[in-house]
DNA sequence: ACCTGAACACCGTTCAAGT
DNA sequence: ACCTGAACACCGTTCAAGT
């Protein structure tokens, strides 16, 4: 057992955020619980509690640590392209490709629901922006958008969209009849999307 | 308490699947346990256990029931339309209002994972494929698909897509800058979707 | 001051025992 | 034959008690 004054209470913040993450990405959302983060790291569940509201604020720290690092991957991705086209078919694809090999964590962002009254903080929307950013960029190359607010709704529905996909073919729920792979799924959107927002 | 033989096994059945769906409706996802439908029933939780294998296979049933009332729905708002163009939008956002009224079942048809091993039985399959019909049939009125596997590939994307703004906007991850509402964002998607397809 | 460990009110699931 | 109710192995959360 660690022993008082072994951690500062932001080490043992990390390390439980840390632990929660280790076991989303290698058993699933299904074997992540306090007493299961606590075991992990060498304290008591009750430790948990001393540093962490609840395991919602847990979760939280978890959510925008994944954030981090999916706009991180993005924007390494984003880097590679000059053209706003192949720059957002290929944001699209690292996207997928970040959902389906961390399935947990990137579903996650999602599923958690804060309690009913509690909104997210003001840092957590910053990340969720960040991640948008990623994709304005490319999509103000593009001069399709006239207004703040065309922008607005532009990088929303698009992005919208390619999580939609993503999400949908990790569910199982688009496989039936004749089998169509995802990465096609994506291209087809993004292209068909832009195409219309360019003649439109 | 219910008394033996006072329902039969299906009709227990039913009865569960209600309650459940009506917990989910009224309370939302943490209400729902085996113990609360149980009660609600007028049943212990052994009974459900020798009518269900577990409550996995209960969700299961939930789920099936909310596909048929959202294919129904989908099927009235098709059946409004003549133009294939309008009745697609029109599709969309009627998905989004069930989505937004039955936030808890909606949202319980894609975050229900089967246990790792388990496929879903063929019959499920077939309502999520009914569900897709629903749109299957305006886009091939559209006439922009020469093969099968371009509908396939088309259906899943626009699908795809819709079910991402709604998934995004419910769990208010759309939430920061300028506000959009969900029915424009829709809207944009769809017609700049159709807009590229029709002219690609 | 920091951490433990037991307690409380819940879970899903099983199954011997009752009627 | 049908159903119960207690048991088991888990949860999240709290907090008096220990060092």
């Amino acid at each position: 057992m660690a022993r008082r004054s072994d951690h500062s209470r932001d080490e043992i913040k990390a390390m439980a955020i840390a632990a929660a993450a280790a076991i989303l990405a290698r058993r699933g959302v299904q074997a992540l619980s306090a007493r299961q983060v606590a075991k992990d790291i060498g304290y008591t569940v009750g430790t948990l509690y001393l540093v962490f509201k609840n395991l919602d604020e847990l979760i939280l720290h978890v959510n925008a640590a994944t954030l981090d690092e999916l706009a991180q991957l993005l924007r390494e991705e984003l880097h590679r392209h000059v053209e706003p086209q192949p720059a957002l078919r290929a944001l699209a694809q690292r996207y997928w490709e970040f959902a389906q090999q961390q399935h947990a964590r990137w579903s996650l962002l999602f599923t958690h629901q804060l309690a009913v009254n509690a909104k997210p903080p003001a840092w957590f929307a910053t990340k969720v922006r960040q991640l948008f950013a990623m994709v304005e960029e490319p999509l103000q190359q593009l001069h399709a958008t006239q207004s703040s607010h065309e922008r607005a709704l532009v990088v929303r529905a698009l992005w919208g969209g390619v999580h939609g996909v993503c999400a949908l073919a990790l569910s199982d729920k688009l496989r039936w009849g004749e089998e169509v792979a995802t990465p096609e799924l994506l291209d087809s959107l993004v292209t068909n999307f832009l195409h219309g927002l360019l003649q439109g």
